[in-house]
DNA sequence: ATAATCCCTACAATTCCGCTAGGAATTATA
DNA sequence: TATAATTCCTAGCGGAATTGTAGGGATTAT
């Protein structure tokens, strides 16, 4: 259900969790080498993270990217909307902007709307709940990649 | 998040609990007309959930389709997988069967598995926990569509 | 200057989604 | 037995999304 950019945006978060505090930059190469992931299409991750906020970047030597903000404050859920956008079921279920699915006409009285916002309030709370650190927590670097 | 066919799935088969008792069967037209869903894509829908054994057809005239079992029998959970397949957020994180993700190579050793997990695991409650007889609860014939 | 890095635009391959077409098989009914 | 109503099966198709790649421009440390 999650795209391949989430689990490698999520990846690179974790990466560059545990390297916050240290005032270096990490760059793409440095993450690609300790999580696989295609360079290019990182860069392209990265590039959206940083235009959402959540990461800072430095050109040239010694450059790369850095959170914006401590891990702790970093939900994972923020990382995911960046990513693959809301986590719906459907558009009439967003908490923001809802809108009605391909065929239904009144929101307010569809039957199905319900238990679509309550999938999304449970995914909502687990991603809100859990930040960058408790992602990083769980990192061993060369562990799993 | 959830496909189309996930969502016209859940309006028949409210359609179908609501019927469910009286004897006879619903066909594929009736459905379109009191959901505005394309006829031969339901069909396929409704193929679909009968193999998987929660719908019976009969062919011919007064033919149709009905519940296989009691709607307080059927989780909303059944209908959304047999349409859209399981519901965890990577593969790593499905209850039956899971497999690495593209470039992971331990599974055990992952450290967004848990997270992901936790996700299926609150996705998996909510849809397990609510029954075609919940959804048929908030039906109203031609009320939202 | 040089080299290392991010930044931007464009695009290409593949897969998936949403849906349609056409007819074969089955069955109730007259 | 003929007819009509239905499901069942196979096939395919256009567009969108996903998952990248390519190439070069801008910035900056050394």
């Amino acid at each position: 259900m999650f795209s391949s950019k989430a689990r490698y945006g999520l990846k690179a978060m974790a990466v560059l969790a545990n390297r916050y505090g240290a005032e270096d930059y990490v760059s793409v190469e440095e993450i690609v080498a300790s999580e696989h992931t295609p360079a290019k299409f990182l860069e392209s991750i990265l590039t959206l993270l940083r235009k959402q906020g959540l990461l800072v970047s430095r050109r040239g030597p010694a450059g790369g990217y850095r959170l914006a903000r401590p891990p702790r404050e970093i939900s994972l859920a923020e990382v995911v909307r960046t990513l693959d956008g809301a986590f719906a079921p459907t558009t009439c279920a967003r908490s923001r902007n809802p809108i009605c699915c391909e065929g239904c006409e009144d929101m307010e009285h569809c039957y199905i709307r319900p238990f679509m916002r309550q999938v999304r309030d449970e995914m909502a709370a687990v991603l809100e709940g859990q930040s960058l650190a408790d992602l990083a927590d769980g990192y061993a670097p060369d562990g799993s990649n």
